[in-house]
Parts: structure tokens; C-alpha cells; sequence
DNA sequence: TCTTGTTGTGTACGATAGACACAGTTTCTG
DNA sequence: CAGAAACTGTGTCTATCGTACACAACAAGA
């Protein structure tokens, strides 16, 4: 009765639990996935385990299996869990409106790094997370783009914006592992800059502080993507 | 005297081994690195154990201790090996150049997918994964766009390449967990469409079958990319 | 020849995810 | 109101993982 992806799908869509007879449940599946994400901030998706979650809420690991099948629906409900509410847009053009829901998705995931392994492969996804596409799609409407263009556009989007977090994880406050590979690989490109005349050339020319640096990436290829959208729309709009 | 990252980085660029004393070693680090994408590329990421990768080569698994550090490091080999040659470049336009390096990249990352969860997080280039930037930002040569502007250009074509192929998988020949998210997906969004009726509308209006779909969003964001990247360059040249 | 550094192996340890049976608790039902 | 049924939390157990360490076999320099 209890179907591997179903079970997944009432944890994440389902209704809440309405149990009858037994003891109350002395946990809920909320509190266990933050209990997660709360690990997952501080030190890394690889030190969430069983273990952890459940020592840190004063039960044994063995109690998380009434709430929750295996490992991957937690990392699932951990996702669900962090992903913040897409943002109200309804305000400007459909280009500010893109603008605005790209600027909160990277503040999004800068906010949980871990969500970047977290959502790699094929997955399910929850009401919020679907919430995202639905509030970027929306905004493109009236564009005069098909279905699919709409749909390609966002993953567009979304695909910039996680390379972008995927770079901010690198420029980070740097818990020292980051650092040391900033340093080797500055070592490597100084040992064979000759053999990547482009790319020592470029990575000179381009000291940009951290952060700063992190926000000019986002701008510009934003500002790219959404250029070469208006192309289209005009071009839609002419015919 | 081996340093953490100073042990990666002669893995990976380093010279080759040069022994004195002692039996010659049976294995080599080209012979585990290839066995261990083999797994990968079978079975995926998750089935690439020490264990495996040894008894696939006929020894015990810690044997291969004295090629590699670890596993963080067996997985950073797997990744230069799997990694194709960066493709010539040197016909055509920029635009020519760029699209034809975002088919070779994408063809890559089909051929091995585990190289997207493989590649998350900072960590250490080998020459191979380099040479396919040096590529890329040769074919930018000469448009007038800065270092770091140049810089990031490929990084979202890289994000761009990166996130088709993520979508490349969830619709590959469905090896069954794919294929039961993706109907599982399909029930949601039956259920609950009314709460995303731009999402359901973009769904039902571009159903385009598996790998076809996948190439045209590849070209479609490929196309919004470079016609932003033109809008630049001609503004750029103007001035 | 003897020394020295290297390779492969066996054993051991800690941590992981998860299966399973059992005891305690609450509520529905007869 | 009493018994049955369902549910929760726990303790125990297994398989697998990465890896530390000591040791025997071996090959080349001194």
C-alpha cells in the first residue's frame, strides 16, 4: 500500500497526517527537516545523517523511519523546506519582473548552498519549488512566446543562476577548503599559464574582489539572457 | 612532505611516476581512473566504490591507496579522463566557434552524467576541463568585450550546457526511477494544476518528445545567449 | 650483500543506511 | 467498559563504506 515514489508525493503534496489510534507522533516532518537544513547551513549537506538529525532532536535515528521512508526523502523535504516562497511579482514589464525573481532565487540558494547538490538529477519537486517556475513563467506572459519557448526560457534562467551560487560557493567566506583550492589552482595557472594564453589573460584582467565580482557575473549574464529574449519578443511582435 | 592539495595537483598535473626501489606497480592511475568511469557511466556515480573499482582490476581495494589519496581524489581522475578533448576551434565567427564548443561540451556531459554531480562545488581543474575554457574564451577574441566580461560569457554557456544536460537525463531511456518521477510529476500536476495554470499551460503546450525537445532547448537558450552576447559586441564596436 | 624504499595484502575501526522485532501507548469497536 | 487494533519509539543486527596501520614480498641502489 505504501508506493516508493507515492510515499514521496503525500510527503510533499499530500495532506498532513491524520493519524487515528497510537501514541502522538512526538516529532513532526517539519521540525525534522529543519532539524536538516539547520545541519546542512552550518556544515555542509554531508553532515546530515540519520544519526544527527535524530540526536539533535532527542530521539534515536531508528524514530525517523515513522516519519519518513529513507534518506532521500529527507534531503526532499530538506529541499521543500528551505526553498523560500517565489516573490510577489507582479509589478513592472516582464523583463524587471525576471530581474526581480532571478535576484531572489540566488539569494535563495546563497542562503543554502547545499540546495545546488541537493537538486542535482531527476527529482521530485515540491509546491514551493514548483511555485518558482510558475511566478517565472507568469511572467512572461503576453510575451507572444509559445509554451515551450516559456518553458526553455526559464530553465534558461535557472541554469545561470545556479552557475552563478555554484561560483559564489567558491569565492565564500572560504571555510579554508575553498582557499586552498583558490591557491592551487592560482599556482597551476601561474605553472602553465602559457599553455592557456586566453584564460591567464582573462583571469588578470579580471581581479575582482569576491562578492562584487559574484554580483557582475549574475548582472551580466542576466543582462545577456534577457537581451537575446527581447530580440525574440520583438521579433514575435513585428510578424 | 604530501601536502593535501599538492598531492591532487600532481595527480592531475604533475609528472608521471618515476619510481626507483620496490616491484613495479601492477596498476596505473589511467587504468583505475578509466575502470572507475566505466561504473560511473554503467551505474552511475553512487556504485563507485573502492571496493568496486578494485576487484574490477583484480585487486584489493586498498592497493589503490597507493595511487590515490582517497576517493575525493579518484573521483577528481575519473573526471579528467572522462572529459573529451576540447574540440579545434578555429573556423568561423565567435558565434560559430561558441556553438559549436556548447554541442561538443553537452555532447560530453551526455556521454558521462554522472560528471554533473561530479562537478559541483569548488575543487581543482585538471588540464582537459581547462582546455575547454581556453576554447571557449579564444573564440571571444577580438570582440572587445573585457577579461572578466569574457569570463563570464563562458561561464553561462557553461551553466546553460550544464543545466540541458541535467534535463538531458530526467528524459534519457528512463532506466525506471526516472520514468517513475516523471509520472509522478505528471500526476501532480494533474492534481494540483489549477494552483499553476501558467506552468500546466506551458506543459501541455510543448509536449515534444524526449531528445528532440532537449536539442531545442539547447538551441533556444543557446540562440538568446549569443544574440545577447551580439546585442553587446555591436554596441561595444559602435563606440 | 645489505640496506632501503616501494607494493600489495590482511586486519581493524568508526560511521553510515536500513531491516526487524518488541514494548509501550492511545483510540476505536464490540 | 474491556479487548483489540494500530501506531510510536527503541534496541539490536547486518552490510557497506572509507581509511588507518602493520607486515611480507620484492627490486634496485650502496
Amino acid at each position: 500500500m505504501t508506493d516508493d515514489p507515492t510515499d514521496l508525493v503525500r510527503l510533499l503534496w499530500g495532506p498532513g497526517p491524520q493519524p487515528r489510534r497510537g501514541p502522538k507522533p512526538a516529532l513532526t516532518l517539519d521540525g525534522i527537516a529543519r532539524t536538516g537544513t539547520g545541519i546542512a547551513d552550518a556544515e555542509g549537506l554531508g553532515a546530515v545523517s540519520m544519526q544527527r538529525v535524530a540526536e539533535q532532536l532527542g530521539k534515536t535515528k531508528m524514530s525517523l523511519y515513522r516519519y519518513l521512508p529513507g534518506k532521500a526523502e529527507l534531503i526532499a523535504v530538506m529541499v521543500e523546506t528551505a526553498v523560500d516562497d517565489a516573490p510577489e511579482g507582479g509589478e513592472g514589464d516582464w523583463r524587471a519582473r525576471l530581474t526581480a525573481w532571478s535576484h531572489g532565487l540566488v539569494e535563495t540558494l546563497r542562503r543554502h548552498p547545499w540546495l545546488l547538490e541537493a537538486t542535482v538529477g531527476p527529482r521530485l519537486m515540491g509546491p514551493k519549488e514548483l511555485g518558482w517556475m510558475e511566478r517565472a513563467l507568469s511572467a512572461l506572459d503576453g510575451t507572444g512566446l509559445t509554451g515551450a519557448e516559456r518553458m526553455d526560457a526559464v530553465v534558461l534562467l535557472t541554469s545561470h543562476v545556479r552557475g552563478i551560487a555554484l561560483q559564489s560557493r567558491a569565492a565564500a567566506p572560504s571555510s579554508t577548503p575553498e582557499a586552498q583550492i583558490l591557491a592551487a589552482l592560482g599556482t597551476v595557472l601561474r605553472d602553465h599559464g602559457a599553455d592557456y594564453p586566453h584564460l591567464a589573460a582573462a583571469t588578470a584582467s579580471s581581479v575582482r574582489s569576491g562578492t562584487q565580482g559574484q554580483d557582475q557575473a549574475l548582472e551580466f549574464g542576466l543582462d545577456r539572457i534577457l537581451d537575446g529574449l527581447e530580440v525574440l519578443i520583438a521579433g514575435r511582435a513585428r510578424s
